[in-house]
DNA sequence: AGCTCAACTTTGGTCCGACCAAAATTCACG
DNA sequence: CGTGAATTTTGGTCGGACCAAAGTTGAGCT
C-alpha cells in the first residue's frame, strides 16, 4: 500500500511519479530527463503513452523540451506559471467585461502597492522609482520610448516589496493587456498627463502619505481605463 | 498568406487553430468535439497527433476529456485558470520562502480588500459579513468546523468587490496553503482569538475605517503566519 | 404498444512497428 | 591531428491493431 496513486490513465500516473521527482528535487533543474525510449522501457509503457506524459509535463512547465533534445528538467518559476495562463486568459479577456476584470484587479494590486511604497520604501527604492521617473520624463516626445519607461515605473512599483511574485505578476498584466494597450492612440501630450500621474504617485511616496499615493494612483489608472473604454467600444 | 502561423509541431498547429475557435466563441461552450477519429481526416493528420493535441487542450482547460466520451468544450472560468497553477505552485511553494512569498500577497491582497470593504461595503455586504462572523462565533468550539466559517468570513471578503477573480483567487489560496494550515493545531482558545481578529476586522468596516480594517486585518493574518512558522520549522 | 435485455457500434486508451529528418557522435581518411 | 563523411541517436509522424466501457439498436417478451 506504498503508492496509492496507481489510478487513472497511464500517462497521467506516469506525470505525477515525475512531477513528484521534480518536486521533491529527485530530478533537479537542468537536469535530463531520459530519451523517449529509456522512458517507455523503464514504465513499461508504450511510447504514445511516454510521449503524452512528456506533452503534459511540458505544458504544465515543468519540463522543456526542444525537437531533437531530451527533456531538460526546468524547476519553475512565477514566470513560468502566469505564461501557463496565457491561453486561458486569453478567453477570460475576451467574454463581456473580462478586461475590465482584469484591470481592476491591477488597479486594486498597484493601489497597495504605492500605499506599501509610501510606508515601507527605503532610499534604493525611493533612487530607483527616481530614476524611472527621470526616464519617465525624458521620453514624453517619444510615445514608443515612453511606453517602455512607463512599465519600467509600474515595475519599479512591483518590484519594492521584494516578493519575486509581483514582478512576474507584473509581466504577465503587461502582456495581457498589451493587445489593447498598444492600439491605443499615443500622444506627447497624452505622455505628458501620464508623466505628470507619475510624477504625483511619486512624491505621495517620498511625503510617505500613502493615502495620497493611493489617491494619485487610483487617478492614474482610472483615466487609463477610461482611454480604454474610449478606444474600444466593448467592455 | 492568410494563414501565417502554420509553423511548430503539427500538434501545436492544431491546438492554436482549435484554441482559435474557441477563443472567437466559433466553439461554443458545451460543444462537443468531433471523435478523435473524424478530426484525423479533418486535419489530415495521424491519430497520434490528434491525441497530443486534445490533450493539450485538455491541459490548457480548453476542453473537458472523459474517457470514452467526445471531448466538451469548455469555456474556462477563473477557477479553470487557478486550477491550471496547481503543480507548478506545488513546486513554487516547495522552494526557500515559497509559502512566505504566496502568503504575503495574501496579507496585501485582503489588506487591500478590507480596506475596500471599509470604504465601500453595501448593506447587503456587511449583512453577509455580519452573518459570516456570526457563524464563526458558534463554532469556536468545533475546530473542525471553525475552519469552515474561517474560511467562509475570508471569502465574503474576497467577494465583495463583485469582481469574479477574486473569489476564484481566494480559493486558490485556500487550496494551496490548505496542507500547511491544515496540519497546525486547532484549539478552542486559538479559535477563540481568531475570532476576535475577525470582529476586530468586521468592527472597523462597520466604523469606515480603512486604516483600522487593514491594521485588524494585518495583525489577524501576521499572527496566522506565526503560527505557521512555529508548526513548521522551515519557510 | 411498452418494456427489457442482449447484441452491436462507437470511442477513447493502449500498444506495436515503422519511417523520416535533424542533430550528435563516431571514425576513417588525408 | 584535423576534417568531413558515415553512423547512431532522438524526437516527430504515421498506420494499423486490440481492448474495455459506454452508448445505440433492435429483437423478443409481456
Amino acid at each position: 500500500m506504498s503508492d496509492e496513486e496507481d489510478t487513472g490513465r497511464a500517462a497521467d500516473v506516469m506525470v505525477r511519479r515525475i512531477a513528484l521527482s521534480i518536486q521533491t528535487g529527485e530530478l533537479k533543474d537542468g537536469q535530463t530527463l531520459p530519451a523517449e525510449r529509456d522512458l517507455m522501457e523503464q514504465f513499461g509503457l508504450s511510447r504514445a503513452v511516454v510521449r503524452e506524459a512528456v506533452a503534459t509535463l511540458s505544458n504544465k512547465g515543468l519540463i522543456e523540451t526542444r525537437p531533437r533534445h531530451r527533456p531538460v528538467v526546468r524547476k519553475p518559476g512565477y514566470d513560468t506559471a502566469f505564461g501557463a495562463l496565457e491561453s486561458i486568459v486569453t478567453c477570460l479577456l475576451q467574454e463581456q467585461g473580462g478586461v475590465k476584470n482584469l484591470f481592476d484587479t491591477r488597479i486594486m494590486i498597484e493601489a497597495m502597492l504605492v500605499r506599501e511604497a509610501a510606508k515601507n520604501a527605503g532610499k534604493s527604492d525611493i533612487a530607483a522609482l527616481k530614476a524611472a521617473l527621470d526616464a519617465n520624463q525624458e521620453t514624453v516626445e517619444d510615445s514608443d520610448a515612453f511606453y517602455l519607461t512607463d512599465t519600467e515605473f509600474h515595475r519599479v512599483l512591483y518590484q519594492i516589496p521584494g516578493n519575486p511574485t509581483l514582478p512576474a505578476l507584473h509581466r504577465a498584466y503587461t502582456s495581457w493587456l498589451a493587445p489593447h494597450w498598444s492600439k491605443m492612440p499615443r500622444l506627447p501630450e497624452r505622455n505628458e498627463l501620464n508623466y505628470q500621474s507619475h510624477l504625483a504617485i511619486f512624491e505621495a511616496i517620498l511625503m510617505r502619505d500613502p493615502d495620497a499615493a493611493e489617491a494619485a494612483l487610483r487617478a492614474h489608472l482610472s483615466e487609463a481605463w477610461l482611454q480604454v473604454k474610449e478606444t474600444f467600444g466593448d467592455l
